[in-house]
DNA sequence: GTCTATAACGCGATAGAC
DNA sequence: GTCTATCGCGTTATAGAC
């Protein structure tokens, strides 16, 4: 196996890493960790199952790795809300990028949901490590602009679950969504028109006509 | 076995068919379907392996039964959205109505997730046979009342999803609220309150100050 | 580094005594 | 109706040839 004490990976190692996590991904998000099999992993990736255990050290190996990369994308639309900008203008972007990312990101949110489902087991540590310091912070960035005025009272804490479980719905919820919809139509566009409505009157903002 | 031709069920075969789909409810919406196994419940339900296969004709059969019960409570709340109430005042009921639900029917909410959220393999013939007609009616109904002048332009389908995401988050990603919230609160009141003010403010209804 | 073959284990389901 | 014991299968992981 590649030990932790190899100190140069060579380009085959890293770029087979990356054809095993896409699959893994693949997998993992459609069937969760439990109903995953290395086998399926393993047709996915064009790779024997062996060879799948030589750059990992197991089922749960791949499974942490996914994760603990997945969190810095996904803790990035919340980064960028910016504490100096236009308050409102900052949390209807933010909405309108979760949104984004629930469409160009399906298996990731699919991946994360199943995770928490399960009561997170894996992914606890990294959730008070890194998930939880930056909740905080933009609570109190919100709490602050509410403080200040530019916004109505409202609940900051709230108001974040209220924009995750929104736009991530139509990523982990897809199956429900194209079974109400018909499978032909992409419902972002309205989803995304409903949303910044929606958002928009509790931040108290007259109709979003367009929005950057 | 309890054949289908059996006449009578016992009373005490109805019981034992209830523990054992309890037992299962509590381990399949905590591990998910491939995640559960009969010992557990077979545990869960204070019975032997093979006294759960004497009722049930295998863990599908359970899991299969399970799914079907669920969906009439399931689609209670949305049922009780009343054609000739006062729009908003239905609207803000059913958003009562389930996060009450979440709150009371945890496992529930994440056994249904769990199924969706793997691509609803199971429960697709029930929701295209029972959800989606419901579904149907009730944005006909909330596009009347836009018609009638008696609610803003709003979008019914997206409205109703948001509805769904908001509500049974509390219950699916109960893992990651406790830990951005703290294990010690019950974030629902809270969560009433904001979601009655979202929900509100996007129907263009003053602060809801008490609701029943 | 990658493969074939197989060991070790856990799981769903069945057989048969009581 | 309920149990103990066990079968057969699928899955993770390893051994060893190349």
């Amino acid at each position: 196996m590649p030990e932790s004490t190899a100190k140069k990976p060579s380009r085959i190692q890293r770029r087979n890493r990356r054809v095993i996590l896409d699959a893994a991904l693949e997998v993992f998000s459609k069937h969760g960790y439990r109903g995953a099999t290395l086998d399926q992993i393993a047709a996915e990736a064009g790779l024997s199952k062996p060879n799948i255990l030589y750059y990992f050290n197991g089922k749960e190996d791949i499974h942490v790795t996914l994760l603990s990369q997945l969190m810095e994308t996904w803790l990035d639309p919340l980064v960028e809300l910016d504490p100096d900008g236009d308050p409102r203008r900052e949390i209807l972007d933010y909405v309108e990028r979760k949104l984004t990312m629930s469409r160009e990101l399906p298996r990731e949110s699919r991946l994360f949901a199943n995770e928490i489902l399960q009561g997170a087991p894996r992914i606890e540590p990294e959730l008070k490590r890194h998930l939880k310091p930056l909740f905080d912070e933009k609570c109190t960035v919100i709490a602050g602009w509410v403080a200040a005025g530019k916004l109505p009272p409202l609940d900051p804490q709230h108001l974040i679950f209220s924009i995750w479980a929104t736009t991530q719905h139509y990523a982990d919820f897809e199956a429900q969504a194209q079974i109400l919809l018909g499978p032909e139509t992409d419902p972002r566009p309205r989803a995304q028109a409903h949303l910044q409505a929606m958002f928009g009157a509790l931040l108290d903002l007259p109709e979003p006509s367009a929005n950057g």
